[in-house]
RNA sequence: GGCCCUAUCGUCUAACGGUUAGGACGGAAGCUUUUCAAGCUUUAAAUCGGGGUUCGAUUCCCCGUAGGGUCACCA
């Protein structure tokens, strides 16, 4: 009955690729949000006119798009300027800041006029939602500078304006943010605004603990689509990163998180990113999609890397999939050869390489292939499983290596590739009786 | 360095004073259609240290130690 209607948001700032950690915190946000019936957006942080760029708005729409966090509403903060300017003139006109002459920092024989909050100095406490209560002396921070120029505002305080403007209820974001809040709040108490509730989430960090980097590490998005990662494995796996709601179960789709979520349960220690258990969730989401579909978005996958889909995808999806933990590794493995058995082009095997398992002589492969065919020659249907049927007393009877291992090399050509029946039961009869009189002529 | 935050297997974590400290990833071993992969089974592996509080501490308090974050005319 709380007539106060939730509103969160994330606030990317456009100077390179989107960062998993920017993700993560949109997540949550997105989730909070959700789970009270509220509002989130996203809010371009482009007030740095240097070192933005226009390509990275985009990839922020596309990132968010990607991972299927749709924003209810989204805008840039430069199209606030004007509001901007008109309070810091007004912070400046009731004398709660000022215009300081001084050297530029960078350049000390250019003289500029910042801004600067006059610092009431006092010790700022603020509840946050994860580490409770949190008190900063501000008096560090003496009048700090808020605007480059009357009209040009800086972070701190475009942030805290807009947040204001858009009535945001709740900030959450990063712990690396949690030490500018008292900045914020000064600004904030200036500017009259109502403070919004704070919560400071844990970094992810690199294995060697400290702040995952785009610079040191692998930590965009786009690193991670282009290696053929699924959004839903990405989701699943950034919210359990500091985060999970007890038990012992690790899948959960994005529905399932807006129900299950609280702050109770959000660790306040960082988080190691682990590449391995990433490829894991990903893997376990791989099986989880229904075959076609798994065949579709692979092929979609090879063809924006430019890879050539193969016509047997839909044959060998089920072999493709258990071997391969993202669509790269896939993608990776098709063009590696590792299912060339299903091209019609590929060349006997060697001899050497029909006996090299076999634990048996060329005489004795010989009879066992021969027998091979003669089972399946009319045998029916011809399935894995059948095909089995078939051939496994025999192979039983005469040692399992001498039959199993030549067979297998016959029908692939290759050293290592799925068991023989799968094989057979691939390529069909004919394809597989040819390959084994082709064997046996090498022998 | 100042300020702030944090601390369970290598990693992600469960336990909200009483458990043989559990699970997952990764590792090791074994099984299978004597290859590869997947799968299944088994297994090694942790409460940072020291003081308290308590009948009893992973859990509460203090002090160390270690790690991280932050200290812009970036966001």
């Amino acid at each position: 009955m709380n007539p106060e209607k939730v509103i969160t948001r994330i606030a990317p700032s456009p100077t390179g690729q989107m960062h998993i950690g920017t993700v993560r915190t949109a997540l949550f946000n997105y989730i909070f949000a959700k789970q009270n019936k509220g509002t989130y957006f996203v809010r371009i942080e482009d007030t740095d006119r240097e070192r933005n760029k226009e390509e990275w708005v985009d990839a922020i729409w596309n990132d968010f798009e990607w991972c299927g966090l749709k924003p209810d509403a989204k805008y840039r903060q430069s199209e606030h300027i004007e509001r901007h300017k008109e309070l810091l003139q007004k912070l400046v006109a009731e004398d709660k800041a000022y215009i300081s002459r001084e050297p530029k920092k960078d350049d000390p024989t250019e003289e500029v006029e910042v801004v600067r909050l006059r610092n009431p100095n006092t010790t700022i406490t603020f509840t946050d939602l994860i580490r409770g209560e949190v008190s900063f002396d501000t008096t560090e921070h003496g009048d700090f500078v808020i605007a480059r120029s009357i009209d040009d505002p800086l972070y701190h305080f475009a942030v805290v304006v807009d947040d204001g403007d858009s009535c945001v209820t709740h900030v959450l974001r990063a712990e690396e943010h949690i030490s500018n809040t008292p900045r914020q709040i000064l600004i904030l108490e200036a500017l009259g605004y109502t403070r919004p509730t704070y919560a400071h989430f844990p970094l992810i960090l690199a294995p060697d603990r400290t702040k995952l980097s785009k610079r040191k590490h692998a930590a965009s998005v786009e690193q991670y689509r282009t290696q053929g990662f699924l959004p839903e494995a990405m989701i699943n796996y950034l919210a359990l990163l500091g985060w999970n709601p007890g038990g012992e179960r690790e899948i959960f789709s994005l529905d399932e998180l807006i129900k299950l979520f609280s702050f109770e349960r959000m660790h306040k220690a960082g988080a190691v990113f682990d590449i391995e258990k990433f490829r894991w969730f990903n893997h376990e989401y791989l099986k989880l999609l229904p075959m076609q579909e798994f065949v579709d978005r692979l092929s979609l996958f090879m063809t924006e890397r430019g890879d050539t889909v193969p016509p047997y995808l839909p044959q060998i999806g089920v072999e493709l999939r258990n071997r391969a933990q993202t669509f790269g590794e896939a993608a990776d493995y098709l063009k590696g050869g590792e299912f060339s058995f299903m091209e019609d082009t590929i060349p006997a095997p060697t001899g050497e390489l029909l006996l090299q398992g076999a634990k048996a002589d060329a005489a004795a492969v010989k009879t066992n292939l021969t027998k091979v065919v003669e089972l399946l020659l009319e045998h029916e249907p011809f399935t894995a499983e059948s095909v089995k049927e078939a051939i496994f007393p025999y192979a039983t009877e005469q040692g399992r290596a001498s039959v199993l291992w030549p067979m297998r090399v016959a029908l692939s050509g290759k050293e290592k590739s799925p068991d023989p029946f799968t094989l057979a039961g691939l390529l069909g009869r004919k394809k597989t009786l040819e390959r084994i009189e082709k064997a046996l002529r090498m022998l």
